[in-house]
DNA sequence: AAATATTTTTAGATAAGTCTAAAAATCCTT
DNA sequence: AAGGATTTTTAGACTTATCTAAAAATATTT
């Protein structure tokens, strides 16, 4: 089945709000995040139906069928092999490669995509840190946990934090420990529980116990 | 100015129409390279005068404006960058990238075409011989030479036949030199100007001065 | 549970890109 | 140069994807 690019986008945008909440997705979730009218959605949705991409009943929200969702995570995985690509060999940063695997996420060939992940190495995540599902559509997910909590020689992203203070936010600024910052933990203090870590691959420094106790990561490494 | 893909595949047509045939295209050849009628071309020219990216008069074809051809020969530069990208990089055959560089050269950032041009490292002639245009929309194009011509340790492709009895092409057809088949000349033998050469970096064998006096290629060397 | 607010759907319009069939212009032949 | 053949354009219809405004259904409040 050929799916215009404007379908392809309507099932990854289901497929993330199913990620995100439980149950079936409203009309109006879709419409915001895709940035168009609920009446453009529910037209959209509509067709999809027919197609058997999603199961829809009137006034009761949509979900992915079966097919639908195999087709979502296709898309994600190439959209997140596309960043692999552009961050490992065309020497982008993370930030800046989300509109351009926006675009090459819809390249439509089965072969270019096995290609493409065995030149990369079959990764697992990608530069975000978000696991990049495989050939059959299984996501190995990370749950966030502490930076506290990882061990010596762990790889991390930063994902968020706990304690929402100006202070610490402001410490976060200077510190350059901005969401997304990609961690490497090279000691652990057995005294203060107070942690050495390298940030991007360049400057190491240390951290507080507190300061690793407020900071949400996602680990990179495959279990 | 953000085009629609339809409106780039014009473009990029009547470029490589112009290329073939001097003087304006006419609104048959465009439908008949597209595969679409001309009545829809009819249409297309039109919008596309609107947008200045074509001169047209009722009944008197069409020719790429400035602006238009420097957008057409972008988008001929994508293309070969992608090619050469899946060729040397993801090990497809010169024969098997067009389809995705087709749908590949649609993307829009100039700075994923700088990027990929430089991990290439400039490549001049993409896996089928063919001139890439520089950041400028320059194409150096290579006129056409006999295989006999080629001095030792050249590469060429090959482009064409210059015999066409069947006996010509059916030692083509055993020897395997096909059309885009790559060239290397070993040695040429002073003696009876016959060639040793080495195919698709494969196995190497010996031709006589005639077949090399009856093949066209194109030399991958930059000038 | 009735009234009100919110969400979702329908109805009708618009724009891009396509098509077929018919009309208009140009080209070709004698 | 007239007549026929070919090419090109126009007219009108269809599909996809969108929108606004109004109607219908569902949820929430009192």
């Amino acid at each position: 089945m050929i799916l215009s690019q404007t379908e392809e986008n309507y099932l990854k945008t289901i497929f993330k709000l199913e990620e995100k909440f439980s149950g079936s997705i409203s009309t109006n979730a879709i419409a915001e995040m895709i940035k168009t009218t609920a009446a453009s959605v529910t037209d959209m949705v509509k067709r999809l139906r027919t197609k058997k991409l999603v199961d829809h009943e009137k006034y009761k929200g949509t979900l992915l069928t079966k097919k639908g969702s195999a087709i979502a995570k296709n898309l994600i995985r190439k959209h997140r092999l596309w960043e692999s690509f552009l961050v490992e060999k065309l020497n982008f940063n993370w930030d800046e490669v989300h509109d351009m695997a926006e675009q090459l996420e819809h390249i439509k060939s089965k072969i270019l995509t096995k290609r493409l992940d065995e030149f990369l190495d079959h990764p697992k995540f990608d530069p975000h840190g978000d696991p990049i599902p495989d050939e059959n559509g299984k996501i190995v997910y990370q749950s966030e946990i502490l930076l506290s909590e990882l061990k010596q020689n762990q790889t991390a992203l930063i994902t968020g934090v706990k304690d929402h203070s100006s202070k610490f936010l402001q410490y976060l600024e200077t510190t350059k420990l901005v969401l997304g910052a990609k961690i490497k933990v090279l000691d652990v203090v057995d005294y203060d529980s107070s942690l050495l870590i390298q940030l991007n691959n360049k400057k190491e420094f240390r951290i507080s116990e507190k300061v690793g106790n407020n900071l949400f990561v996602k680990s990179k490494s495959v279990i």
